[in-house]
DNA sequence: TTAACTATTATTGTTAACAATACAACTATT
DNA sequence: AATAGTTGTATTGTTAACAATAATAGTTAA
């Protein structure tokens, strides 16, 4: 007569709006649709998401924790603009990072993993042949975010979330013109190295994309201008 | 006759109540007298640092952010009970981070560096000898912060803080009874190692004593039960 | 006595109003 | 005309009240 206990079927909730905004602002970032120094209102956030104030504020402090964005007493929250020093701390820490993480791919990846990688490097491909520059940095991401998957080691997988999109911010602000982000020739090389199970070659290719990258900076270039719109902030809910 | 722009001398902001209630957990996780499994009610918290819970809210989505707290939806939030996995990944993260640390040390260290760290070594000592615990366990996390302010690599500085957090919990629920957490030799050996200058001894070293870290878990110890006091959060403010 | 249900209490989540600060536009004076 | 000062507006920071959910205690029935 009684039902124990219902089973409570909770509406899929809209998956806390706090996170929503996060990971959108994340996106946004990776695909350097938000450059550094862009101001990032409450109001407008709030509107965006539909919103109350205290949510988009938990966000940008949360935000503010992984130094990609900047928060100014009383002035308001900015997408950082890292130093060249910090720049140099980044990129030491990324090849710290992926270093490791290139050792436990070797010794995890499997035949599907190489060709997830290979897809994601061919996706890449196409997007830069097309010229579709969003899609082309959202990409190479993912392809340096598949290795820790692989790796399988949630805390290097998160340092590395956060030092990919300062590395995003670093190469808008101070990248050479005329100087390629991640060549994509670079990402199938490590690929094959990965495929052949050459763990120095691995390890080295990765070392040398990196360093490739950060030789690309070009720190004379004085503190960029910011723009200030921010619609570029394109949402999938209503 | 008109004072250009009078100096605003702001009487010392009583530093955001966010970073003193973020500061005084972690400080409070390093000496373990927040047990993992203990709630952090908001109320509490507003009440012990004279806040708003708009503040505790944001602080413990922070401390979220960076996994030594956990929020359970419309549970509250709880010091963070790191699983074996969890706590395997954890120390990969550190023996990553701290072997780059290692190499930079030996690079930038001076003097003056050195002796600190023998101080630091002398105090840990000290307070084991005394039997004060919670110094001691603070002091060996002072040692390793040392090296990564000796780096002065602000981003691996932070990576560490948090790692040397959650090693913490991890050892507070899965030491195995009667294995030291830090033993005092291992510091000094290090840095006599990095005295000499003698890089490859320097970074094993480090290494072997994360791995003697690790070898000192057990988890066949079930997950720990939890204390619900909190008043272990000692403040210095009125 | 145990188990399920109900009512109460406490805690978290949300919202709106208010205060404080910074920003922008405007006025006035040298 | 340019700068200092002033006013008005917008945004951030704070607070309190309210709603929703979970935890607790108490009650009834088998």
């Amino acid at each position: 007569m009684t039902k124990l206990k219902e089973k409570k079927l909770k509406i899929k909730k809209d998956d806390l709006p706090e996170r929503a905004i996060i990971s959108s602002i994340m996106a946004a970032v990776s695909e350097q649709r938000l450059p550094a120094g862009t101001k990032l209102g409450e109001q407008m956030l709030s509107d965006l998401f539909n919103c109350n104030r205290a949510n988009v504020r938990r966000a940008l402090s949360t935000l503010a924790t992984m130094h990609v964005v900047q928060i100014q007493p009383n002035r308001g929250a900015f997408v950082s603009t890292p130093s060249p020093k910090e720049a140099g701390d980044v990129f030491d820490a990324r090849r710290t990072v992926e270093r490791t993480l290139a050792c436990l791919v070797i010794k995890n990846a499997s035949t599907q993993d190489i060709i997830n990688m290979r897809t994601t490097i061919a996706a890449e491909a196409e997007a830069r042949a097309s010229g579709d520059k969003p899609a082309e940095l959202r990409l190479s991401r993912e392809f340096h975010m598949h290795l820790a998957t692989i790796a399988d080691n949630q805390v290097l997988e998160r340092f590395l979330s956060e030092l990919t999109l300062r590395t995003t911010l670093i190469i808008g602000l101070y990248n050479k013109i005329g100087s390629s982000n991640c060549a994509e020739d670079e990402h199938l090389e490590i690929v094959q190295a990965l495929e052949a199970k050459d763990e120095k070659r691995f390890i080295e290719l990765i070392d040398q994309h990196l360093h490739h990258l950060e030789s690309g900076l070009d720190f004379q270039r004085t503190a960029q201008p910011f723009s200030t719109l921010a619609e570029q902030l394109t949402i999938v809910s209503a």
